[in-house]
DNA sequence: CATGCATGCTTACGACGTAAACTTGGCAAC
DNA sequence: GTTGCCAAGTTTACGTCGTAAGCATGCATG
């Protein structure tokens, strides 16, 4: 609090005059994030071009907010939710609303659709999260430990972790992303059966 | 860190004769809850049933930590790694050179294998996150916030989900878990290929 | 008995979130 | 034009946190 005072130019408690708390603050922010993928323009409010697409591009909003506040999609996906039946990233009820709207009306029973929404909801978590650590900072409320020499672990006992160091620090999540997510959507088109 | 020492009798001080610091301190926590998976009998130390066993064992040994120690999980998930390489939750070197040394054993090229383990983290990251977070207290170091109502949400504006509350509710995460999982071999095998 | 070391305690400092009371500038009502 | 109000911001202070520095103790070894 008294950090972002002084960055607004301001004593810290002048900023409980707008805020109850540090605590609903970062709520604040949290959700202001997660409604600003309504103004993206590629998120649609309802699937016109078929279901898979309405969700590959509600993936892909989610995964542009991550992308460009690394330090804050940590906090979306650990932040205690408003209600317990609503799960991160989705974690507000107008998107869980538009979600399950959307997939009903694309033919998917009730059920289907709550399968689908818990599926969504871990595949863009587990994505998301591993992402964003690696391109980008700390994860959660940890300062970052930029140690300017990363790999002088003793490697000794594990040749083959040796051997694929380089592999394993390449950067293929985007291309990884896209295939999860064809998958994922596969998996849902089971899930919702019919033609 | 003065709590800490409270239940063990103790001042906060003497704790900084056995740690560094309550970052170390919280490291060697998760090291040892990621390390205690070896303790695990149903856990291969190498595949023995074919790869998907393997797997199907790991990830289950990794879901009784998660269970376990609702608490602890998200540390698990958060804390930033020695390496940008590892990847929670499987983020300890042993850890990923047996994971890498099963796949290759059986088969896997040494990309596939990478692949798997990317695969493998993001999926077990977010099914769990999200499984131990409706489960188990509060997600990080976040205190709880108990609140006795939960369900006075304003839901009018979103029909489907007021009428769907009830199912979203539900906990299905055991099954929800092994049919990803299963799925996830399957999208493994294919990234295998061979016989 | 003297020495050294492991273990723990005491005190203290600076950072944090925030409660409570005080100050100030501008606008509305009379 | 004076009065009063109120939103916006400041000051001061409290309790909690992690932890640095130094002091006390007791036990094992010479």
């Amino acid at each position: 609090m008294r950090r972002l005072g002084e960055r607004l130019g301001v004593e810290a408690m002048a900023l409980y005059r707008y805020v109850p708390g540090k605590e609903d603050l970062l709520d604040a922010v949290v959700e202001s994030l997660v409604m600003s993928m309504a103004d993206d323009e590629e998120v649609l409010s309802e699937p016109s071009g078929g279901w898979q697409d309405f969700l590959q591009r509600l993936a892909h909003g989610v995964r542009r907010v991550a992308l460009q506040h690394p330090k804050v999609f940590p906090l979306i996906a650990s932040r205690p939710p408003e209600a317990p039946w609503l799960r991160p990233p989705l974690r507000s009820i107008d998107w869980v609303e538009l979600f399950l709207d959307g997939l009903i009306s694309e033919g998917f029973s009730d059920d289907a659709a709550v399968a689908g929404y818990r599926a969504f909801s871990s595949f863009l978590l587990g994505h998301l999260l591993l992402e964003v650590a690696t391109h980008g900072a700390d994860v959660g409320p940890l300062d970052v430990i930029d140690d300017g020499s990363p790999d002088n672990a003793d490697l000794s006992q594990a040749p083959t972790v040796k051997r694929l160091r380089a592999a394993l620090s390449e950067d293929h999540a985007a291309v990884e992303f896209e295939e999860a997510l064809e998958d994922l959507l596969e998996r849902m088109a089971l899930l919702r059966g019919g033609n």
